[in-house]
This record gives C-alpha cells, sequence and structure tokens, in this order.
DNA sequence: TGCGTTAATATGTCCGGACATCTCAAAGTG
DNA sequence: CACTTTGAGATGTCCGGACATATTAACGCA
C-alpha cells in the first residue's frame, strides 16, 4: 500500500475520490490516524487533496461503507479499525429466519409467572442477578402432535401483557409482537446454542425419552438504546433439529443478482 | 406504505433523498417499476420529483444499498427485488471466527484414510452420495489435557498432503492451509449445528463417559468455483462448549462500534 | 446479409455554493 | 456551584453546472 503523503496521484485512471480513500486507509494503517481517533475534517482534507467537498465525502463514504471510519453530524469522522471488517456476511432476510419456527406449530403457554433470577440463573440466561422477568413457558408442537421444543420466554414485567396474544395457534415472534405493540426496535440479537438433556418434566410434555440429548437456542433481544427486553430459551429434540447457517465472501450486496445479457 | 405518486410530502422532516427512495420503493412494490425492469432514468427523475440531480442520486444510493436495484453506468438502474434484502448481518471478522477453536489447544490426528461416502454418511455431511474424500479423525486437546472437542475432517484426496502439517500443535485451520498450500479461495461457508451424545470410541479418547450429551457442528467449505473442498465435524462435550453469534440490526456497516461519551 | 461506425442515452465523476442541524465546550447567569 | 445560553465547528442536506465513459441501437457501407 501507498504511504499517506496528502497528494495523491492523478492520471492513475482511478477516480479521484477512490485514490483519497486509499492515501486515508494508508493513513489509518500506519498509524498517522490512530484508531479511536477523529480523521481530520472535511475542510481540512479539501484544502490537503485540493479538491472538493463532494469528492471527499465521497471517499469518506467508501472508507464507512468498509466499516472503517463512522461518522457522525456535529462529531467528525471517526477511526474504527485499521483494516477492512465484514470479510464474511449473512444473508439473512429478516430476523424471522433466525428464528425459524416451522410455520405450521403452535407455541401453548401453561404457565406464567414472575421470576426473580436467582444467580445461576442469571449467568445462563447472561442477564443481571436480581433482575425480575415474566416467564412463559410450555411446548411448541406441530399440527400433528409432533413436538417441536420446549420454550421458555422471559419478557420485562412491563410487556407481560402480551401474553394474550400467544394463545392460540399464533405463530408470529415474541419479539415482534411486543415490537408492534409497544414500539420497541430491536437493535440488536444474541443467540447462544448449546448441547443439554431434557429433563423428566419437559420429556414428558413433548413426549419425550428422559435423557434425550437436546439442542438448545438462547436468544437474546435488545430494542431501544440497545435494552435487553426479550429473552427466549428452546430446547429441540436433537433428532428432528439441526440449525444451519450459511456465509458468503464479500462486502455487502453480497451477490443478490447480477444483469443477465 | 404510501403510494408512488410521483410528488413526496415536503415538511416532514425526513431528509427529500429518503421520501424519494420510500416513493420509489412503494411503486416497486405495487408492481409499477416491476422486478426485472429498469427504473426511469435520472434525468426522468429530476422532473417527476422537480428535485436535483444530487438528490435523485441519494435516493438511488441508498436503494442500491438496500439491495433494492442494481445500478450500471450506461445500462440504467435495474429492480432486482421488492422489498429490502439483508436486515440482519452477522459481524465476523473472518472465517477464523467461525472456526474459533481455542488457541491454546491442538489436534491431534489418530486416523487417516480414504473414504467412498455411503448414503447415509453423504445425507448427514450433505456431500454426493460415492463422493471420494480422505478423512483425518482424532481428538483436539488443551495443553491441560482437558478434551475440546472430536473431529473428522473430509478434504479432496488431492489435498491429503496437507496431513503432515497439521500433526503438531498446529491450530490454524484446516481451509487455511489448503487455501495458502493449492490457491483455494474459500467463497462460502455452510455451518450446521445439531445435538447428539458421545459413542463408546470417542467417549474413551476425550475421557468422558458414553452417552454425555454433545454439540456438533458440521462445517463445509466452498472454494473457486464454488466447489466443495471440506468438510469438518466436530463434537463437543455439552457441558463446556456453547456457540454464540450476534447480530445487529442495519443494512450495513452494522453498529461496529458505538460513541462512547 | 453482415459488420464497423455513429449517435443517443444512461450513469459516473467532479466542481462550485448555500443553508440546516447536531455536538460540545465555553461563556454567562442565577 | 449548578444550570442555561451561546457560538464555533463538524457533518447532513440540497441546489446548480460540466464533462467522462459505458451501453445500446440505429445507421451506412461493402
Amino acid at each position: 500500500m501507498q504511504q499517506a503523503s496528502g497528494a495523491v496521484d492523478r492520471g492513475s485512471g482511478r477516480p479521484l475520490y477512490r485514490e483519497i480513500a486509499d492515501d486515508l486507509l494508508a493513513g489509518i494503517g500506519q498509524g498517522i490516524f490512530p484508531v479511536g481517533t477523529l480523521l481530520p475534517g472535511e475542510m481540512e482534507l479539501i484544502q490537503r487533496y485540493q479538491s472538493s467537498r463532494h469528492t471527499v465525502r465521497e471517499a469518506l463514504r467508501v472508507l464507512e461503507d468498509m466499516g472503517i471510519v463512522q461518522r457522525q453530524r456535529g462529531r467528525g469522522t471517526l477511526v474504527l479499525s485499521p483494516e477492512a471488517q465484514p470479510a464474511f456476511v449473512q444473508m439473512v432476510k429478516s430476523p424471522e429466519e433466525l428464528f425459524s419456527y416451522p410455520a405450521d406449530s403452535a407455541f401453548r403457554v401453561v404457565a406464567e409467572e414472575a421470576v426473580t433470577l436467582s444467580g445461576s440463573a442469571a449467568q445462563r440466561l447472561k442477564a443481571v442477578k436480581g433482575s425480575r422477568w415474566t416467564r412463559m413457558s410450555g411446548p411448541r408442537m406441530f399440527e400433528s402432535g409432533m413436538p417441536v421444543c420446549w420454550t421458555d420466554v422471559y419478557v420485562l414485567p412491563e410487556y407481560a401483557t402480551i401474553a394474550r396474544q400467544l394463545g392460540g395457534a399464533n405463530s408470529r415472534p415474541v419479539y415482534e409482537i411486543i415490537s408492534k405493540a409497544f414500539g420497541e426496535e430491536v437493535q440488536k440479537i444474541g443467540i447462544e446454542i448449546y448441547a443439554s438433556s431434557f429433563d423428566e418434566e419437559r420429556a414428558k410434555a413433548l413426549g419425550v425419552e428422559v435423557g434425550t440429548p437436546s439442542l438448545c437456542l438462547c436468544r437474546r433481544y435488545y430494542g431501544n438504546k440497545g435494552r435487553l427486553f426479550e429473552i427466549s430459551v428452546s430446547e429441540h429434540p436433537a433428532q428432528n433439529y439441526s440449525y444451519s447457517l450459511e456465509f458468503t465472501s464479500g462486502w455487502q450486496n453480497a451477490g443478490h443478482w447480477s444483469w443477465n445479457k
């Protein structure tokens, strides 16, 4: 990579904003603009590269798209990382695909209660010890009667009223119901996957043998301002269920389509 | 969503280019601009929205970033999809993070043999029945002697020579060794996660009880031209291992960091 | 008919200017 | 001291214009 000289090469056939982006990237890599600091302002870059604001902004946009800087009105351009960020992108159309319960299955709530997390429970859920939640538990079954999983859903007590909305064969995800009813926008979802085996109560409810291997998915939903507002733990019989992901190389818009001549 | 009237609402507080993007999106959704056709040219959009070219291009850029249209110099703006494409993006810096074996663990190959996949094995691995592979098997242990997992690695027979390179405490992922040695560029990685329990042989090798619940990860690596060149299956004792993912909302450059006040 | 040329059209790049809005710190005020 | 106001500085939005380059189809010629 070339050095960050502040004066870029013209006549290379490449767009000017590209050259500027590369030059800034080189400067970041060399520590001239350390990670965690602000890049020079747009006006200063205009002078440095003898260019227009439009072109400089285009260069900064390139770096932002690569995840190298983050811009914010009124503050400036923060250097996040010395090198390109996402090498692999998972293509997921919506949170639903992460959720991916079979559409023709129904959640039957058999218990609803207020709980205060003990130390061990809090650790398992990665929530705050002593925090209060409303827990709804029950099996999820196919219409045919075949078991899908056992589910424990923890929601903030103020959202407990949604329990009425998921009684029937409603297959909408809980986070979606909360999102619509209370204006909570899902900002982040964390998923943890681990294996376990069924205890007596749940084995009985799902009609499988005690000790059957199970696949557990714990999902944490963070809403406005990053507040954790829902935790869902589902335990699936191992032989019926697997979880699969796919990753494709590339920046973004990972190859959606291509031009067909 | 509003209808595509061609005249957008001003004074809504939202940027004009945003309004235009939404209006075009609505038009695409209503079939006014069907998928597979070209959007009106920039000049026509300028007249339609009584705006400047800069603003119209900004709107089109929004749609392009969402994966809804694709632009090409000299041709126009092609409609790809009626709705937003990737809503959640997993942040993974490199394939290594998908792999994520503890750094201080070592893979000890105890068996290496040529295999031809039977029907059931092929189905489990999602590979072609009757295809030939070289399989390397063995436990992966921490330096302390604690077991990490049992691993079966399947590689194309022509890559079997890499076995020599992963004998010792080498913790480099197999796909990386192959990539460097044979110029195979990883284009896609598929991961499937399921639960099982240890059989006698593996339980003995890892020093756990027979029937202990296990978490299995099957990874498939696709290289040049999308050819499957490696399959790795690892079986972890459940109590020691969980797999976690994190997804952040946003089109791309998904909030890598946040501003710390 | 077949093929090279030309022209129209589309997006890409680049420049100039103006005002709006957000952030943060310094100055002012009680 | 705590709170409010002010202002400088930063990016966001929006407008105007000009030329470059890729694409495609129509045209003209052999």
